[in-house]
DNA sequence: GGGCTGTTATATAATATATATAACAAATAT
DNA sequence: ATATTTGTTATATATATTATATAACAGCCC
């Protein structure tokens, strides 16, 4: 977990900055299944935040289904894999995005092509 | 207007939640360039909730290039196209949905699937 | 002038976020 | 056995964000 960086400045709250760098981390190979994550507490004071910023993140993953915490050796990536609600949360997240990108006359080609854009950033990682 | 639709348990903000719903609404056509949103306090009143929630909404589309306010007559639904920017906004967005469906195993040819079958569902709105 | 606009200012309440301590049960390691 | 480390839970507090409540202002129109 070389991989944290947080912007203390930014608008965006402390857990959910790093729960989409842990994602993020996952999407580009640098943490893997069954990796460990820093304990709450090692990974507190490494950031310099509370340990309960911390603990909120891992609880939101593994609700999400990115990690499964186990008592004796703290939180491990483990993803569930539930397809049909993934893309169903997807498509959730898609809708205004896709709204934003229609009122900017952007066109369905043009979005597909930075999907592959971004697809081929995370699958070279 | 018949559009607005205010979830008051959502965990997202009011004035998210109209942001959002008024670009969905152009996306879907059902606004449309030229028209006028309700004023501020005609809008508070209709939902329920206070005028300068409804003003920092406005300000915010203001701001990212949705709508004009006019201080005569209100808020003229007007696209600024800067559409270099708005791909760059896009592709942020995108960063993290991404990483998450990569971690769930879809594949870019899904997820592009998932973006045509939005981009018709808006089309024909 | 009266009635609309958005805009700005101020004050306050309610909620979300972050921190600070502390304690607990379970699993190790020494 | 004892000490340590894990996630978990609880409580209290501080800070920031969000939402509300009033009020006033300038510009425009009838």
């Amino acid at each position: 977990m070389h991989v944290i960086n947080i912007d203390f400045n930014s608008d965006e709250a402390i857990y959910v900055q790093l729960i989409n760098q842990i994602i993020l981390g996952i999407a580009t190979s640098k943490i893997q299944e069954g990796d460990y994550l820093p304990s709450v507490r090692e990974l507190a004071e490494y950031i310099g935040i509370n340990m309960h910023t911390v603990n909120k993140a891992y609880s939101i993953l593994k609700q999400e289904g990115y990690v499964k915490l186990d008592r004796r050796r703290g939180a491990i990536i483990a993803i569930d894999i539930d397809k049909m609600r993934a893309i169903e949360d997807m498509k959730e997240d898609l809708r205004v995005t896709i709204a934003k990108a229609i009122c900017k006359n952007i066109s369905c080609d043009e979005a597909i092509k930075v999907v592959r854009e971004i697809y081929n950033e995370f699958e070279r990682g």
